[in-house]
DNA sequence: GTCTATATCAGGATAGAC
DNA sequence: GTCTATCCTGATATAGAC
């Protein structure tokens, strides 16, 4: 799985090819298929694997630093995937190739719309510690967009067409406006 | 390069077969190879032929309607691309398509940048009409977001992850948004 | 569980005629 | 400009041994 990642980061969902993905894990190819179906078996176990360890990794960075307010556990959240790290830009690259490649793999999509709907959730819950008084309806509404627009920036700043500091920036100021919009 | 608009909002850009395109346009694949260099080449003017597209529809449907107020323009021109029709479907997909490519083909990021720039100045121009006060950077800041998370919206719509009525009405409580915060 | 070897085939690209 | 025919690479998937 963790191969699988580097490989989809590295090449795409459709360059993934089996045979790289074989060596990269150290092994041939037969065996990969030995243990999965076919090639979108091993997509959607790894999509799964890219999810788990998202959220894994964004709990781990909280209890890392010093502990934070619950805009500045918000802010962290969303401001992690804008980070030229190894891993992040893994993460985010997998990601957003799995939700492009969802477009024509309707096998993709049940485990792509759980997984949104659990990071969906996740935002909503932090905003509604920030502004205890906001409905649910608002909560959620807010952090739809405050992903959808992640994923929108995380893609541009990937394809070439924003800077990352520039991302990270428009990002912080979306989080404003939602929680002034929350404000009343 | 509408049978290439076709073919690639059906298969994808990592599903377009230059046989099928070339069946899609009803001409043999030497034909195609003829006209453009490769793979790649056939991309970039597909992708250049989208925007300009895009575009052009973008003000034709204006002229169509009863005459807007500026605001009324840019809600249209920005909820335009909710809607469930074969061409915005078509120029949707073609364009979440180009822009997850270009993750991985650094040949298509230049023309992207670009065609995303005009994009985003057509926006904000928009925005200043609204908001005449507002600084340009402002301006520059709300029509990244904006247009950002229509792209993230959309692709999210076309994966099956959001219903698509409710995108648009993310959508227009993302435009009030930004209008209130330009209104300072 | 894991390998080597290979069947099989799809698809990009080109040759050469008209 | 346009076609038919085809070469050839590279990739999925499986057979069968260990």
């Amino acid at each position: 799985m963790e191969a699988a990642a580097r490989v989809i980061a590295r090449r795409g969902v459709r360059g993934l090819r089996v045979e790289e993905l074989a060596a990269e894990a150290g092994v041939s190819t037969a065996l990969i298929y030995y243990h999965f179906k076919d090639r979108t078996g091993i997509l959607r176990a790894t999509m799964e694997f890219i999810s788990d360890r998202a959220e894994r990794y964004t709990t781990e960075r909280q209890a890392d630093g010093p502990p934070l307010d619950a805009r500045g556990e918000l802010e962290q959240t969303l401001l992690l995937e804008f980070q030229d790290t190894p891993e992040v830009r893994e993460n985010s690259t997998a990601w957003g190739e799995l939700r492009a490649s969802a477009v024509f793999e309707p096998e993709l999509r049940e485990d792509l719309a759980r997984a949104t709907l659990v990071w969906v959730q996740e935002i909503a819950e932090l905003l509604g510690q920030v502004r205890p008084m906001s409905g649910a309806a608002a909560l959620a509404g807010s952090a739809e967009r405050l992903t959808a627009l992640l994923e929108g920036l995380s893609v541009r700043w990937l394809s070439g067409s924003l800077p990352l500091a520039h991302a990270r920036e428009l990002m912080a100021g979306a989080i404003d406006s939602e929680l002034a919009r929350l404000a009343g």
